[in-house]
RNA sequence: GCCACCGUAGCUCAGUGGUAGAGCACACCCUUGGUAAGGGUGAGGUCACGGGUUCAAGUCCCGUCGGUGGCUCCA
């Protein structure tokens, strides 16, 4: 007999080889139906296999967190035994479980095709009405290798020879006459699986991420507990794609992308006026906090790419002309020995030069150099996205120069100023990332070493929590990333601080210290957006295209009901220009729903209606996107209240209450 | 860069190897109206680009360019 510890803390006794699923039907029926697995002592473990000894358990059922996990992994075996099936001779490798589903890498000479999913999903939905039992088996690491390669399963051979640790046991789980090298656990049997699942997409995907190796077929797929959920999700991927930015810049005309201009972005006035705004009001943060904005040059000797390292490690992603002149009308040829200049792909080592020029005292500490400092990378072409990933970018770049203790303190400012920045525009959801040494780096071992301690020690004083990417780092330091999702949920780098010892010493930064001797600046390089295009990207969707008053391109439309009002509309407009608004007047001859579902369309914050009553009292109308609403205002409280909401949050803080 | 898919009017999209289409937007005319689409007329196209197959190609085949979704990369 064993003694089991049930959730509410109950004990009941067992037969020694009992299992969970004995324990389930002993509580009742519809638990033992419902049960997925079983959380053993805290660890998940197969429903039908027997208990070692003693232990608290507790029954997981498709609700639990870890019971979707479970369905979904399965839902990526039930496919990957569809797929063999269908497709004889595809070899398996790996097919771990995502966000909101799964996918399994294939090995396939033919290639698959999104056409082939209605019948992938047919032949799932037959394994599951099949319910085969999902067993549980152990074997020698050595024999489950053989026979792996005796099936023709290389990559399956090669995940338990590279993986498995000698004189280790694998396990594998068998589902009819199918079976996969897999730690589980699983489901009970293929019956309980939800038929909840879809075929989402077709990929590419290299062999062990890769991409020196050869590239296999990714099958994504999503799976639920039940129609609902999947319905669900279905639904929020429609809403977010209406989220998506490339969509609202063309119907909010913002923006346009054109190959004449591959990975570079032609700004509308619109979006260009939400740029603006947003630039205006970062710069507005850094001149508070102290930074001195420069501008550096955009094209720079190679020889100062070389000094950097960059020429070494980026050469291939960085846009190089001749330094020469052509002289006649005919053909131009370029002298070899021609000196070459790079378009700058980021703005340190001129910074370094700016903190070189004249003099610098220990006094000058920390000197913070800012600049949006417009740089060009020649991204790889499939790696470009929307105006997320661009090949022409501005960033909100500054350097931070300061003394080895200033890092903390400065580290520490920097993190409370992003996060106000990011409260101000509405993201709550910023993940913190600290990257450590890559193995291709600058600086030796020490100097990383405390590099990496300083950082952390400053990312903790902060109390955010943050998770650490080993080898994630740039080439000349440990750096921290604040990610932002978008729309679709992808996670993008925004905010970043990295911390380099390398580049002041290899460019030749030094200060005068307290001793009279000279010494080495520490440079921080630190952006709070990020890149201009990928933020505004963001904040797009994030506002799905209804910006708050204060970043609205056009903040107020004021529209007339009869040509009569014409004349009055124009003089409110132009006391409203006069009070800092950015206003257009809609005087053309259609009917006021017209006008109203025109704007409302285009997410126009205020609408201000003017019609014969309004121009007799000098009375504004006012419509609130999002709001069928009407107040009728006077037009000089109209501009007292708008005021005050028009305010960035930056200068809404200054205003006395 | 790699894999798959896509590219038709300003936008969203139809289009069986046989004369290039619709809605919206745009221009002009009628309509002067009270909070999400009033009516009429018209203009608008190298079907991404380059080859090929065919009596005939937007449609089939090959290549190039660009986009999308992933993978790799991201100072």
């Amino acid at each position: 007999m064993i003694q089991v510890t049930l959730p509410d803390g109950s004990v009941r006794d067992f037969e020694a080889d009992v299992t969970p699923y004995d324990v389930a039907k002993s509580i009742s029926g519809s638990l033992a139906k419902k049960a997925l697995a079983a959380r053993i002592d805290g660890e998940l473990r197969d429903l039908m296999r027997p208990l070692d000894g003693p232990a608290s358990i507790e029954i997981v059922t498709s609700v639990d967190a870890d019971g979707l996990e479970l369905i979904r992994h399965d839902a990526a075996h039930v496919l990957a035994q569809a797929v063999q099936d269908l497709f004889p001779g595809t070899q398996v490798t790996i097919g771990p479980v995502i966000d909101d589903g799964f996918y399994y890498d294939f090995a396939r000479e033919e290639p698959f095709s999104s056409e082939d999913f209605a019948a992938i999903e047919n032949r799932m939905r037959e394994i599951v009405d099949a319910d085969y039992p999902i067993e549980r088996e152990v074997w020698e690491k050595g024999a489950a290798i053989a026979e792996f390669e005796r099936l023709g399963e290389v990559y399956k051979a090669q995940i338990i020879d590279d993986i498995i640790p000698a004189g280790e046991d694998i396990t594998i789980y068998r589902q009819g006459d199918w079976f996969d090298l897999c730690r589980g656990p699983h489901l009970p049997s293929t019956g309980k699986l939800p038929k909840a699942f879809k075929l989402m997409k077709l990929a590419g995907a290299y062999w062990r991420g890769d991409s020196k190796n050869e590239m296999l077929q990714r099958l994504y797929g999503t799976a639920w507990a039940n129609e609902k959920d999947l319905k669900a999700h279905l639904t929020r991927l429609e809403e977010a794609e209406k989220r998506d930015h490339r969509k609202l810049a063309t119907q909010l005309d913002l923006f346009h992308l054109d190959s004449l201009a591959m990975g570079s972005v032609f700004w509308h006035p619109k979006g260009y006026q939400i740029w603006l705004q947003v630039e205006a009001y970062i710069r507005r943060r850094l001149a508070a906090e102290g930074y001195n904005e420069i501008k550096t040059p955009q094209l720079m000797d190679s020889a100062q790419w070389e000094k950097s390292g960059h020429w070494g490690k980026f050469r291939e992603n960085m846009f190089v002309v001749p330094d020469f002149v052509p002289d006649g009308e005919g053909e131009v040829t370029v002298p070899k020995d021609a000196k070459l200049m790079a378009i700058k792909p980021m703005n340190c080592p001129a910074h370094v030069e700016v903190f070189k020029s004249g003099q610098k005292s220990y006094r000058d500490l920390p000197l913070r150099l800012a600049e949006f400092g417009c740089c060009h990378r020649n991204e790889p072409h499939g790696a470009l996205h929307g105006i997320m990933r661009v090949r022409q970018f501005t960033q909100d770049d500054a350097h931070i120069f300061c003394r080895e203790d200033q890092i903390i303190s400065e580290t520490e400012r920097f993190c409370a100023l992003l996060q106000s920045v990011y409260d101000d525009f509405g993201f709550t959801d910023v993940q913190v990332k600290l990257s450590t040494r890559p193995d291709v780096r600058a600086g030796s071992d020490d100097v990383w070493d405390r590099a990496e301690q300083d950082l952390e020690e400053a990312i903790r004083h902060t109390g955010l929590p943050y998770e650490i990417m080993p080898g994630e780092g740039a080439f000349y330091g440990p750096k921290l990333e604040f990610q932002l999702t978008d729309a679709i949920g992808r996670v993008w780098q925004c905010g970043t601080l990295q911390l380099d010892f390398v580049l002041p010493e290899r460019l030749g930064a030094e200060y005068v210290a307290e001793s009279g001797a000279k010494e080495r600046p520490v440079m921080l390089h630190r952006a709070i957006l990020g890149s201009m295009e990928r933020f505004l990207g963001i904040l797009i969707e994030e506002f799905a295209g209804a910006f708050p008053l204060w970043l609205a391109p056009v903040q107020i439309v004021v529209a007339t009901i009869t040509s009569e009002a014409d004349p009055y509309a124009e003089r409110v407009a132009e006391a409203l220009r006069e009070a800092g608004f950015r206003v257009e007047v809609d005087t053309r001859n259609e009917k006021i729903n017209y006008k109203v579902r025109e704007h409302s369309v285009q997410k126009v914050p205020v609408i201000a209606v003017v019609g014969a009553r309004e121009a007799e009292s000098g009375a504004v109308a006012l419509r609130r996107f999002g709001s069928k609403a009407q107040s009728v205002v006077s037009l000089e409280d109209a501009i007292r209240d708008l005021s005050v909401e028009a305010l960035a949050p930056d200068l809404l803080r200054a205003e006395p209450a």
